[in-house]
RNA sequence: GCCCCCAUCGUCUAGAGGCCUAGGACACGAGCUUUUCAAGCUCGGUACGCGAGUUCGAAUCUCGCUGGGGGCACCA
């Protein structure tokens, strides 16, 4: 490949990622790491009446979170205007006026009141069985009689002249070959009355001027492609590489929305998901290897990625798989990550990090690692490596809590007491010496000497738990169970 | 209503005419392992939407139907 790739994310700034958004803006970066292209980060900021205070920092910093880093955009070597299409208007007002002269476009001063009529009669019309457009009232306006009205202060619009035969067709790497009959086509508005261009317009006019080469978004812009394939030829362009995306659907195979599970990439975040297993998961939404292999680094995915494999169906956002790739990323993760993470997770419940050693976390991490999908499960499954126990589950007291259960724990508390800095080995071995004196099996002094330590019936290796509590601990602890435990 | 797109297990998908009595993964069920819970391992069920063609042969090609989705703004 000789063409230079430079493919751009283009998202309004409406003041969250969507995860479908996510994942477009992965497709076109994984495309342009892996053909070692240029990413672009472009802002469509063009409705005035849609600001978020804010939008555009949060879509940065979400996206850097992600681990996709754009090479061109806002803020990258101080160059925020050129990124920001608000920042570009009166480069869209020369190129719509550049079509106009040239008879590709042509004012229209049709007022809201009128298109509004015109909408409502083609709609209920038993006649005309047509899709609402514009009845191109203003089309045939002389071009005198556009200049007067213009000068008189009249409010217009720039509407694009659609060819009213003939048919336009473009080529898409995931669709292949899309044609659309122009006299469906309808005049797209291209300059608003407020000054500002349509995304129809700015999206033409900045994928040339900054000569994107591959065009990689979602579905819903399908159909009006062939409008922009239009004003390419208007303007004597050459056109990029189309491919368009399937969408990500709810559970009920709709559209991607909020009322059916969170659609923010931000609140996935702030759920505890790891940004690798979320990239992974949605990597995977559309996109296989070709092979069976499904857990992914970037850089794997990088190296991986290709337009020829992404499919054309639409895909449901499935959150227990995503939950499953966020189990198996954190088992990879290194330890010192976890720990960084657990040490969030700590000072977010209340508790200061500060207050275990290094060692200790990490002895706890070494044994809650395979039993939680989210690091914050660590507390939540097991509060008593960080807190007193406070609360016996009752449960596990009925079962495993009998009447001789005291003086047994206790005899085990007295062996226990003897051992010198003990390590879960020697934990072990005065347990199974104990159990022997005793005439019992082992299991009988494990469930409850687990419950008296934990407070619940569940978790990692009771010696695991045993040693990184350290003796005085596991002896306090056992004291208190007995109390606590026999008077009720 | 009109236009466009799509169609393999519940879900994500493999499959580019014979390798498919359709493979993998998630989820689910059973078992093994086991001090518990997980993990791991083994096994199990469930899918080519329907109908015509083309072909010796179709999940794979063609057409129709049905179903689903998207679009039809001075929103992106």
């Amino acid at each position: 490949m000789s063409d230079t790739v430079r493919v751009r994310f283009a998202p309004s700034p409406t003041g969250f990622l969507h995860v479908g958004g996510l994942r477009t803006a992965l497709y076109n970066f994984l495309f342009a790491r892996s053909r070692g292209g240029t990413f672009i980060l472009r802002i469509e900021d063009t409705d005035q009446t849609r600001q978020v205070e804010g939008a555009v920092e949060n879509l940065i910093d979400t996206l850097h979170w992600a681990d996709i880093d754009f090479d061109e955009g806002p803020g990258k070597d101080g160059a925020f205007g050129p990124y920001v299409q608000s920042q570009r208007l009166e480069m869209y007002r020369e190129h719509a006026e550049r079509l106009v002269a040239e008879g590709n476009a042509y004012y229209c001063f049709c007022t809201h009141e009128r298109l509004e009529k015109i909408r409502r009669q083609s709609r209920y019309s038993g006649t005309l069985k047509q899709s609402p457009a514009y009845d191109r009232h203003c089309r045939s306006l002389s071009t005198d009689e556009a200049m007067r009205k213009k000068s008189a202060g009249e409010p217009y619009v720039i509407r694009m002249k659609v060819p009213e035969s003939g048919e336009t067709s473009f080529d898409d790497v995931i669709r292949e070959r899309v044609t659309i009959a122009n006299s469906i086509l309808d005049d797209q508005v291209l300059i608003k009355s407020d000054g500002f261009p349509t995304y129809h317009l700015a999206v033409v006019v900045d994928d040339h001027l900054m000569r994107i080469s591959h065009v990689i978004r979602g579905e819903e812009w399908l159909s009006s492609t062939p409008k922009h394939v239009l004003l390419y030829r208007s303007f004597g362009w050459e056109l990029p590489v189309f491919a368009h995306l399937s969408l990500l659907l709810n559970p009920d195979k709709s559209k991607l929305s909020k009322r059916q599970g969170d659609v923010a990439v931000e609140e996935y975040r702030a759920k505890g998901y790891l940004n690798e297993a979320l990239v992974n998961f949605v990597a995977l939404l559309g996109w296989n290897p070709g092979d069976d292999r499904e857990i992914f680094t970037m850089e794997e995915l990088v190296r991986e990625f290709s337009l020829e494999r992404v499919g054309k169906s639409g895909a449901v956002f499935n959150v227990e798989k995503l939950n499953w790739l966020n189990f198996q990323h954190l088992r990879r993760k290194p330890d010192a990550e976890v720990l960084q993470l657990l040490n969030k997770e700590l000072t977010r419940a209340g508790i200061d990090p500060s207050h275990f050693s290094e060692q200790y976390l990490l002895g706890v991490i070494s044994a809650m690692r395979e039993r939680v999908t989210f690091v914050r499960d660590v507390l939540e499954k097991s509060p008593y490596f960080f807190r007193p126990v406070d609360h016996y589950d009752p449960d596990v007291v009925k079962k495993r809590w009998k009447p001789h259960t005291p003086n047994h724990v206790r005899v085990l508390a007295e062996e226990f007491s003897k051992l010198q800095s003990p390590r879960k080995e020697d934990y072990e071995a005065a347990l199974v010496r104990v159990a022997d004196a005793l005439s019992i099996k082992p299991p009988e002094l494990i469930h409850p000497l687990r419950l008296a330590v934990s407070g619940m019936g569940a978790g990692p290796g009771l010696y695991d738990i045993l040693a990184l509590l350290g003796r005085d601990e596991v002896l306090r602890r056992i004291q208190t169970a007995i109390e606590r435990l026999t008077q009720s």
